[in-house]
DNA sequence: GATCACATCACACGTTGGTATGAGGTGTGG
DNA sequence: CCACACCTCATACCAACGTGTGATGTGATC
């Protein structure tokens, strides 16, 4: 495993002022935090190691794309990085607005240091939890994927608290088949019990929400 | 059932400003709404049917306890009614907190009436999802709460994918008896499989967090 | 002291689940 | 054309599950 873990989170400072940028850079590597900055969004979503562990604290006037913009825009393009916003010319509305879309907080400038360090920490928190469900998540998508279109359809009927004979008449099919299909795909699916693969299948559900 | 899901959804409004006060009640009203209002936080806590659908419209500056403060409290008196914050001289600190405890919305004065309609339509939205999952969930714990200690141990170990053996020796029982609870516990429950008893495990699971 | 819920177990029986052996068919890709 | 994955099924066997009968013992409640 090169970098499972216990990579170090990353908090990505978006903001076209350089000296509050690089304000906030040190003040974020005092604390021990490991930083990048970027100008703009742009700059930003051409930089790698985006999926990797941490946060994005993003100024909210920014040139072209809005902070706020930007953010919802984040989701679409897959990036799911918890977010902190700040702003020297804000208002309510806007702030209801960046929380209702999921942001960690949102500050406005002038902020308190230790408020930003408490927002960036908080958000790290939460994207380390995400991540852990999320790398789980994933673990169980690959391994379903791995399943042939009948034993995804037995696994269906299975951990719908169907009997195999009720699913062989369903399916049209033989009591042994279904039984077959339904041991490849605990195999598969790397299930030890049956409560294990109800949960799996519960998992993926939320996942397809 | 006299009042089950058919109950009309009410919003309650505090605040000690009359005319406002007023002035809301006429509005929501005006859009089929039902209102109650309120001058302060005690007289609504004196209410009755605070346990009915609906929500709460609270201003946020309040004699005794802001609305802030009371936003919070009504968790710890176990009302789950959804929140919309208004306030005449509010801040971006104060509509940040106010949406981290859950607010719906955090309404400047003077606001649209527009903006508040939707406001409470939303609260009404969440509180109607809400009450369904909790209704649910509310019927499992007390189908559980039937359960004897030994079904409620045996029902654990069932749900964690372990066998009527296995079980049987972790509670020195001989696997008959482990059978008649399990089989007990299915019943009381009504559960008409094992994966919907595993369901049923997770979302007491999910309560006690 | 009778009643009742709870808990325990032996024995027996039938059902359901899981796997192996062996065998046949389809379709795809090298 | 052959290998390979997929899908199908019969037969057989063993393990696990579920239930019923009948019995014993405890503690709480009335």
């Amino acid at each position: 495993m090169p970098q499972a873990s216990g990579e170090t989170p990353v908090v990505h400072i978006v903001d076209d002022d350089d000296s509050q940028r690089f304000g906030l850079d040190s003040l974020l590597r005092s604390v021990g935090l490991a930083a990048r900055t970027y100008g703009s969004t742009q700059e930003f979503l051409k930089a790698d190691r985006l999926d990797g562990p941490g946060c994005i604290v993003l100024d909210v006037r920014l040139p072209g794309t809005s902070g706020l913009d930007f953010q919802e825009e984040l989701a679409t393009l897959g990036i799911r990085l918890p977010v902190v916003l700040m702003t020297g010319h804000g208002d309510i509305p806007m702030s209801v607005r960046a929380m209702k879309a999921g942001a960690v907080d949102f500050l406005p400038k002038p902020f308190r240091e230790q408020d930003m360090i408490d927002a960036v920490t908080a958000a790290i928190n939460r994207d380390r939890l995400q991540r852990a469900n999320e790398n789980q998540a994933i673990a169980i998508v690959d391994r379903h994927a791995t399943l042939s279109p009948r034993e995804r359809e037995v696994m269906a009927l299975v951990t719908a608290g169907k009997m195999n004979k009720q699913i062989a008449a369903e399916l049209g099919l033989s009591e042994v088949t279904v039984k077959i299909h339904r041991g490849a795909a605990m195999r598969k699916m790397g299930a030890r019990s049956l409560a294990d693969l109800v949960r799996m299948a519960d998992a993926l559900k939320d996942r397809a929400r």
